[in-house]
DNA sequence: TTCACCTAGGCAAACGTTTGACACGTTGGG
DNA sequence: CCCAACGTGTCAAACGTTTGCCTAGGTGAA
């Protein structure tokens, strides 16, 4: 079913199908035609053939977005807030997923160029990335950045301000009376982690309280890595902090269980504050204090800055940083004068 | 960046590029000027623009996928699979998301097959919809359904055992020892959900056990619904069950919400089941028991039956449908031979 | 009446690939 | 020596749209 058949049934040259069809060239054709044209075109059910289209036109109304995990729940409303708009601009995702892995970046990457798809919302660029991304972008197709920046780099980006969200955890626990506090961070090359750790830490040192280290960050924000970093901190000789905070919901959720074994209550012994606000740790033992990303609206705006781009190349849009809030659940408490010496933590060790 | 641009830069025709460049179609050009095409191909960085591709041999190389709420975490894992298996198969998906909404539906379809998808993978089928889905698949694009069959259709279809799924949960709160059970049913026009009541239904009435049933039926799966249709439970006049299967582990948060609302205690004063082991159901409090759904197998084999049906048009898939399991944590126990009377839970009614 | 101008619609050339048909040159058998 | 067969590469016609340009009328003013 092509224009041509349409154009027979109607009496008229396909062309004039065409703009009869076309919105922006209805001006070319008659008022009586357009109407006869269009009602024939919907009694036969016809479609405008989308990659003709896309080819003639080299639109091909399609928007990639590439996720490093489809898995990971808070890539979920993201997405969603992506869809939304774009589908309201008459755009459709094509997704991608990295798991993390630049070789499979690159491998996506360019099966979207292929496809000439408009425009690209990356949210798994990783430090690394800058010099794919250059490459893309040099092929006129326009990225924009969610969730992670990639610094060196004029593209926008639509992120959380992580500085915001570090401080935040910090300012509740040191609120909190707590001195000594530590940070799980996430995977060091993470724009977003390394930004969230220097937000904590800056508003630590501002506090004069004391950040406990750990050297290793975690490989992925899982709840097993999480635990991991956990008890590499439990197992410090000298002293052990009463707060943490962990740079994911899930990681947070590995504490836990890493609090658990070496016989540590929260928030008794350690308060914990998470991130993302993830569905369902509200009601998780104890309901877990965190910081909210609004990941819908991130999605949304980072949508909204795409379809600037297409409609206005000349004038790239700013970035945006989207302020995290903090959300106090049971997991953070008050430091007790006298909080548990190392001993007990070490003796209670499996 | 064309084939002729390579070409040019080859000295040969560009129908020869074509070829050279063409996996089934290397056999007709010669070894070394393949190679030698090949090289300054890759040398150029050469991309084959899919949308001529596409135009010229009808293939899109895309899969559609539809699903009814990118938010729902139960989604996540299917969507994983199938990306998975569909990258391998040099596929990519693009989505739509319902909001199981009728119009939404059909808006989405009309887009997908003006896009001329390959395929499409539809995970939001409602009862309603096998008119629509005719229309579709007469157009000639094959059409695989996912977690939600539609009935009177000869589409392909991979989902849960949904009747084992109900059995499972049946089985289990019978073999505890409880008497009155009743379930909290998801949406009515999710065939998912009408096997799955049938399933509980015919477990309990073998056992001769008593099904105790609300007439409401969930409009969505949320935990919002979950507590609307526990309150609606708790509040029948004659008798309160001592076990109930939530068709969805979020209405069975939401239940657990309404519970405790009642200053019912779960799982001593009442038992429950949720349904799809959702990421984090293990921690919340209590450890909530439920039918785990494998998820990404289900998407992966869905997306399995898509390739399937690309490779032979002429022998489509027969559908398949997955075993649940049942995950046995600290939400259901065995029935206290004195539960509370009735008296007691409508007194503490707020 | 002539001419300029306008409107509405037809014509045909793209967009970048794919692919059947063909051409050309070589080889081998009769 | 001729013809068939084969291997390799070129030609050109699609695929279904979009769109600049042109034409054919019609209108109004000089």
């Amino acid at each position: 079913m092509t224009l041509e058949d349409v154009a027979r049934a109607a009496g008229v040259h396909y062309s004039t199908v065409s703009r009869a069809l076309d919105p922006n060239k209805v001006w070319r054709v008659n008022e009586v035609t357009r109407k006869h044209v269009q009602a024939v075109a919907r009694r036969m059910g016809y479609q405008r053939d989308m990659v003709a289209s896309g080819l003639k036109r080299g639109r091909t109304h399609t928007v990639a977005v590439v996720v490093p995990d489809l898995g990971n729940p808070f890539i979920a409303p993201i997405l969603r807030g992506i869809a939304n708009r774009l589908e309201s601009a008459g755009l459709m995702p094509l997704i991608g997923e990295t798991q993390d892995d630049s070789e499979r970046l690159e491998r996506i990457l360019g099966h979207l160029v292929s496809r000439r798809v408009d425009a690209i919302i990356l949210a798994a660029a990783r430090l690394g990335d800058a010099s794919v991304l250059r490459r893309v972008s040099r092929q006129g197709i326009p990225v924009v950045l969610a969730v992670r920046k990639v610094p060196g780099n004029r593209l926008p980006a639509c992120t959380n301000d992580e500085l915001l969200g570090g401080a935040l955890a910090a300012e509740h626990l040191l609120a909190l009376g707590h001195h000594r506090v530590a940070q799980l961070r996430g995977p060091s090359d993470f724009y977003s982690t390394l930004e969230r750790a220097q937000g904590f830490s800056k508003a630590v040192a501002k506090a004069g309280a004391v950040e406990l280290t750990v050297a290793s960050t975690a490989g992925s924000p899982t709840p097993d890595e999480g635990a991991r970093l956990m008890r590499l901190l439990l197992d410090r000789s000298r002293s052990v902090p009463t707060a943490v905070f962990a740079h994911h919901d899930l990681m947070a959720l590995g504490a836990l269980t890493a609090m658990r074994e070496r016989g540590l209550e929260c928030p008794k012994d350690i308060s914990l504050v998470g991130f993302h606000d993830l569905p369902q740790v509200d009601r998780v033992t104890p309901p877990l204090t965190t910081v909210r990303q609004p990941g819908e609206e991130l999605g949304r705006i980072a949508a909204e800055m795409t379809v600037a781009m297409l409609n206005s190349p000349a004038q790239p849009p700013s970035s945006r940083s989207l302020a995290p809030t903090l959300i106090v659940r049971q997991s953070t408490a008050p430091r007790e004068p006298g909080s548990p010496p190392i001993e007990s933590v070490r003796k209670s060790k499996p």
